[in-house]
DNA sequence: GATGAATGAGGCTTCATTCAT
DNA sequence: AATGAATGAAGCCTCATTCAT
């Protein structure tokens, strides 16, 4: 999905030449099924509204995949090395600290607004206990490498005595990661338990501020370290 | 579900008495497909099972209930209605600021790591952009009261100068709920791509530690105040 | 099948009163299958057909068995109740040896003509090896009580002396049953290769004739024991 | 397959020379169907399977072979070819009747051991009626010389007395051959239902010795003439 | 000639729901 | 009220065959 640079050409059904390309027929059934498990999770998903999506017969998907199953995990993989290569993307090393981690902040958040597939996918696999991802080779401690990163960008913090010391990278990522994907995977049950419109691109930035003051201001507090927690 | 006191006993197919009580029926219905739901989704969940749960027959679960639809509104409203009582148990009146923000923390992320069904069938509720609480009138605002008591609590905090002004209440509830159920849900994605393990105890306690820890210095932060984000 | 007398009317689809009766719809969808099973072979077998020989949906065979395999098991479970029950019927005792042995052979020969089911059902469970006999607990050893049977026939021949001494009775059934069934299995090819006409009732009777005289021949041959085979 | 001396080399994906030969590949093909085929029945057989054990493509399958019938038909003269010419090598001129009687027995018993697909490929076939053997010229009348020769043997062992008159050679001969392929082709489901392995080398010449017995006891019985039956 | 991608009909099985009893 | 048999529309997947390259 992500290599090729063919991607942003959503659905096409075998565009111009018409002939026999089976990468891209693989490309063209992932992105169907992606469209289609992101629309209704595992269990909602059709493998009839995948096939019709690709323009193809039904049959291609089963010579292309072994299974739903098989199919599933692709779209997995695809859609995680997404995310890690748009994280990749964004040069740490570059930012002053706090600056980074605004970036870090702004651009996983603008990620899942511009995939909400992810969440769903992301949702359905953790309903189902990781089974698929756990069969995959290629993502397995796939987020190690900005786990890294981040820990740099933290230690610049720290010496620079603008950070906080005792930060654990994972939890403070789970964080990033959580405030904003929370929100935007639950827009719809937190709207009408409190009433309030959430789904417009005001409520998105609205969010965006408070979790990055909130994030900032954990890592700001220097001198929670003598205090008692 | 919540309401009479008869929770606890699961799953009792009618019991003693041996008398037709429907009310207690649509419990023990209630309660069937609330384990139904919560182990495989929405769509995951199959009618048989939760008729076989209840030790009665599919006819019953239709004569209660119009379709698996109907059902599942019922268990969604059960469960709010559950969250919502624990929330209410928590007197916020009763606490100085920021101990009240420790207990509702506290008491929010416990629930959800008691109640692994929550996260589910909100998952799942989601999905669906929640086309189901749409239909219920007793869920509609549901946290209103809550937000004002919280507010009421930020206020004092405030007053006494230890919290920070400027604060959207809504905003901060889904951080707090977020912090936690975020991890909670996805901790079998997480824990593969991290290659760590999230499942245990100890995970969540340190979890809880660390979102505590964020919120309330994002509260304590007075002099973000005069800071232009 | 065999049992309730309810044999011999044939593929009835649910008669005069339709009304619902669990165990006379498990019947019929034996009866079905049975027939379907017969007629293609497990492979060929399709369940489609089974459920129109029934009249009913094809649901109803998921009701009452829980996959083709299930079913087939159940067929053959039928049929070789039926074959043994008919072979019961036979009251080896009343008769002379030699003729014992005469009602043996045309009883069972004669039921191989009647139900050509039992040879094709047969030869499909040996494609696979039995598999599925092999997960029947009612079919092991199914025969036992009639090689009892037979065993003493042969020794009051031995007896009387007109039948030889040295009899392995289970080698002696195989020939019984094999020198019919392998003419009646086989007819079409063998009718091909020979060019000869073998599917009518002449050479079925032809055939029986041979046989008996055989299976006799090798009986009564006292003498064969001082030979040095 | 029998022809060209090319047997024994099995499944070799072209091998040295690498030079196209249509000969060899019809060959080669053939022998991956007699497995497939054998191993599962015609409808059990998997055309894609076919392909894969000839190591070529399926497209190859179909400029050889006009349908999966077409292939089937191919196999069995191929088998038929092959156990005829195996009979054919038996010179039964050049023995003493007995001694030619119990050559025939053990040589086509012999080759039922030695190529259990022949039995699954003629089960197959008669389950269909024999629908594709009538469509094949080279293998009607194929046993005819057979019967010529096995009646020659027969009329000998009458001149010298030593045999009974009144001998139909066809039914000689299918009882030659019931009496060993149904034993074979049945081993699985008698095994169950006698409670006995039938799987061994030992079975087989316990049947094979019983067989012989039989057949030479039939036709050693001079006396059966005056008899009515 | 050769490949294997693509087709489409159809195979087995499931499932929410209805309905006779 | 209650049961569970019955329905029928789909669901996932397979397979002989065709066809673009």
């Amino acid at each position: 999905m992500v290599a090729k640079g063919k991607r942003d050409s959503e659905s096409e059904a075998q565009p111009a030449g018409k002939k026999r390309d089976p990468e891209r027929t693989r490309l063209v059934i992932i992105e169907a099924a992606r469209e289609e498990f992101a629309e209704n999770g595992y269990d909602g998903a059709r493998t009839d509204r995948i096939a019709t999506r690709t323009g193809m017969s039904k049959g291609v998907l089963y010579h292309y995949f072994s299974s739903k199953d098989d199919l599933f995990v692709a779209v997995l993989e695809d859609i995680y090395q997404e995310l890690r290569s748009q994280n990749e993307a964004l040069v740490l090393a570059e930012f002053e600290p706090e600056a980074g981690i605004r970036e870090l902040i702004a651009h996983t958040y603008q990620y899942f607004v511009d995939h909400p597939e992810f969440i769903v996918l992301v949702n359905s696999e953790n309903l189902m206990k990781a089974q698929h991802l756990e069969r995959s080779e290629s993502i397995r401690s796939m987020f190690t490498p900005l786990s890294r990163r981040l820990s740099e960008l933290i230690s610049r913090g720290q010496e620079q005595g603008i950070f906080r010391s005792n930060v654990d990278v994972v939890e403070l990522y789970v964080s990033i990661v959580g405030l904003g994907y929370f929100f935007l995977a639950n827009r719809w049950t937190l709207g009408v338990v409190f009433n309030r419109d959430l789904l417009g691109k005001g409520a998105e930035e609205v969010r965006l501020q408070h979790m990055t003051e909130m994030v900032l201001d954990y890592l700001r507090n220097v001198k929670s370290l003598d205090g008692k927690e």
